[in-house]
DNA sequence: CGCTGCGTTGAGCTTCTTCAACGATCGTGG
DNA sequence: CCACGATCGTTGAAGAAGCTCAACGCAGCG
């Protein structure tokens, strides 16, 4: 049991949210904690759920996602290690607002509500760093929210390699982490969509496909695509 | 000097942020905030600007949007007396997500960024507020998500009016207490749109329309739309 | 070897937007 | 008091964007 309690200080340790904190508040939190496993595919919470609490991801990723009635899904977020989720349900106290699943084999640290909470009112730079990061979620949303209801699809796709590139260093070899079906519900479009947009991409000359390996060839372009001043 | 703190002292206790604090609290709180003015039309904010502090409305509405390159909008939020807004840019620090608008004459409380964290810094209960708002405004997102990804404009319509008719006490009778346009903007679609399918329910025996005014028939039909096992 | 999941491509269609015109309402100034 | 312009809402016709459905290729894996 102490051991235990050890091994999950340290990983608690890792976390953005718990950097700063001393040994014995780590201890503490551990003690509250707990560690869980997930197949890829495997349901973490779904939509409507009662939420209890939140989770960490410590290894793998999750999904966040919406379904609609006939089955089409909008990706909310990507989860990897470090990142938070389902905080949503435990501070308003209901319900979850989206589903959560594993992209792959995953593990989580559960921490519930109640204990949570109390975590929080004892700990000012706990809780300045949690609305940072809901904000920052916030943030994401109304971008995603611009994405969908003021840019066409081509457009989102060049913002997203724009992030890509970014975030990669400026290479221009990009390696895409997640599978075309899963970007295209990233961008709230469909696999047909995508692959079309791809193709009409390539042909332009504006980048070079190779399995999960985008190549990008004209910057430039892509970002006019991007702010709507070029179609093609 | 002294007269005016008690003035805005007494406006701050009406928020839902601060009920429950201490008169000596909302006298501190009054020292640091300010009231500020706006006539309908008058922008408070833009997207990307600096984010100094957030606001509160004690009179009137705001609506947070954005626009395209071409000049659409989509409304995220109207927000009216009580209610927060511009908190992200003060948690997150950086610069606002989205602009903000006077709809009407408009009266906020301003209240600059290091103020509001030393306020919160000290306050355990304050805090879990603002975790609880945040959390409110991610779930009202995901859900103007889903609405943009994997519903139609009936739908969200549809949805609108439900929501509206339950906010009502149920009486089938609606104020739409927004114009056609600023509507079509929040459901994420332009006016001709939402015009003609208002006329389409009407034509269908779902509603009647007289203005500003919205008298619900049929609220099964509504309920099968709004969740997609109906179309018209 | 065949199966299954994933990506691609084509054809047709639905939905929504664009563009244009028109009617109604309201506030203003003559 | 009326005329005027501005704003808003409505309606029609045409067009574009993206979705559905179906077929096929390809790789990985039992």
């Amino acid at each position: 049991m102490r051991k235990m309690n050890t091994e999950l200080a340290a990983k608690l340790a890792q976390f953005p949210l718990f950097t700063g904190q001393s040994p014995e508040m780590l201890d503490k939190i551990a003690a509250v904690a707990q560690l869980r496993r997930y197949q890829r595919g495997q349901s973490v919470f779904c939509e409507g759920d009662a939420g209890n609490g939140f989770y960490m991801v410590s290894k793998g990723r999750v999904k966040i996602f919406k379904l609609s009635s006939e089955g089409k899904e909008q990706i909310l977020h990507v989860f990897g290690p470090g990142e938070p989720f389902g905080e949503v349900a435990v501070f308003e106290g209901r319900s979850f607002p989206a589903s959560a699943e594993a992209m792959e084999a995953m593990e989580a640290v559960f921490i519930g509500r109640a204990d949570f909470i109390e975590l929080i009112q004892k700990n000012p730079g706990l809780t300045l760093k949690m609305l940072s990061m809901l904000s920052l979620r916030l943030r994401i949303f109304a971008h995603l929210i611009e994405d969908l209801s003021l840019k066409d699809v081509p457009s989102r796709l060049a913002r997203y390699l724009l992030f890509a590139v970014e975030k990669q260093k400026n290479s221009q070899k990009i390696e895409l982490d997640i599978t075309r079906g899963q970007l295209a519900s990233l961008l709230g479009t469909i696999p047909e969509t995508l692959s079309r947009i791809f193709s009409r991409f390539q042909a332009n000359g504006v980048l070079i496909t190779n399995g999960n390996e985008v190549t990008i060839q004209d910057i430039p372009m892509l970002e006019a695509i991007a702010e709507g001043s070029a179609k093609l």
